[in-house]
DNA sequence: TTACTTTTGTGCTTTAAAACATTGATGAAG
DNA sequence: CTTCATCAATGTTTTAAAGCACAAAAGTAA
């Protein structure tokens, strides 16, 4: 357990998430009975198999979530950032986990109970309104995947990667280095692609001055340049 | 427009649809604004870009929902039978259709128009939370088929395209024949393979004898064979 | 029918990406 | 500081799948 200060109510209170709907006091129910752990670095917040007991919002730090495909190889699916949820697709299918979720910095996450969920989406129809909305346009995402995992060549796939990095985590005060920081393995992951093909690609980048590298830190140099690999596949 | 007596009230009295949670009154003021519509194979439903309307019903017939990719490559990302919906993910994300939806063979459907689904989901809770759950449902199986189509190799995108044609249009009378008849493109557009290699990795499987093919009619012989090649990847 | 287009089937070539192997960094643990 | 382990980098080989070219078959329209 770590002693650093966490602002757990950060969850409930965002003006962006699809609790803004609820009304005061319904906040104030969430926050009563809200669930909270600390995560270190590299820990698994839930696995494949794992039955979900509530709905999971990171409250601080960055999650992982991914799925074992074949051979043990994993595709990561999602990033997550504070304040966002995890896992809420199992939840609300009514299934296991099909997916797990690793913190890949020390995170914080609350829980709020499966039964309020439930509740709160019985009682309050804006609040049903803004999860079927969230949900459409996740499986917009995932559709949209599908086709540039599929379709793209690996450089294309890598340079989409980093701008979605970009895009979920933001920069630095640099304004140039993603303020994310991860393995080589991980990036290959999430992009589907070897190891050894995310590095070799991310050098390429790196020497036609698209990108800089310094160990895990990697500077966007050429945006446009960038976004121009990852359109045209 | 056809002569062929459609029953359109069957997209609205399925049992096994979100629909079922309605009560008899809503179904039948549903009933009453029912805008039906037929489609000869091959013709447009909606088109990526094109604004929904509405919840539209498959009532008969079958079609495929595809997204275009790079360099105009198109991705099958479902295949919907009666009496099933298509084009709802863009209605209830607010955006415009990001697939476009044609007629595989002789089709009918039904649309809901947006405000009738709209006074439905903020009067009828358990219509919401069936509606959660079924894109919750589909969330889970998009991003599977991310992970198979990245990672399994032709034979095994192959063997599972077919399981899956097989789970969602059934066998004919002879309980081996698929139920549906596509061209080789279609089925290496589901595949996320080339043509070419759609057409030779079928003949494989025929002359191994998994499967028979005459014309578009694909016998399934060896079901567990299929399955087999499909887990192996 | 005939002509024309589309679809299917094959063989061959090329290429992108995986697999493998090895070495050099970096970093944590004793 | 040294040792061990993980991670990054790079070169080489292998292979799966795309690309291409062409022919045969099957629909489709005039």
């Amino acid at each position: 357990m770590q002693q650093k200060t966490i602002n757990f109510e950060n969850c409930i209170d965002n003006q962006k998430s699809v609790f803004a709907v609820l009304t005061p006091e319904e906040k104030e129910n969430i926050k009563r009975h809200l669930i909270c752990n600390l995560y270190k670095k590299g820990e698994i917040i839930f696995k494949e198999g794992d039955k979900p007991n509530g709905l999971i919002c990171l409250s601080d730090g960055k999650v992982k979530v991914f799925k074992e495909g074949v051979g043990g190889r994993e595709q990561i699916i999602r990033m997550a950032k504070p304040v966002g949820f995890i896992g809420y697709r199992a939840l609300f299918a009514e299934e296991i986990h099909h997916a797990t979720a690793v913190a890949i910095e020390d995170s914080a996450t609350c829980l709020i109970e499966k039964e309020i969920v439930y509740q709160l989406l019985r009682s309050n129809p804006d609040f049903s309104l803004s999860i079927i909305k969230a949900f459409a346009t996740e499986l917009g995402f995932s559709l949209d995947r599908t086709v540039t995992l599929t379709q793209k060549h690996i450089r294309g796939r890598l340079a989409e990667s980093l701008v979605f990095l970009k895009d979920t985590y933001g920069f630095e005060a640099d304004n140039a280095t993603l303020k994310v920081y991860l393995s080589r393995e991980d990036i290959a992951n999430l992009s589907n692609m070897t190891t050894s093909n995310a590095i070799r690609t991310l050098s390429a980048f790196a020497s036609e001055g698209v990108i800089g590298i310094d160990g895990r830190k990697i500077k966007i140099i050429d945006l446009a340049k960038l976004e121009r690999i990852s359109d045209l596949g």
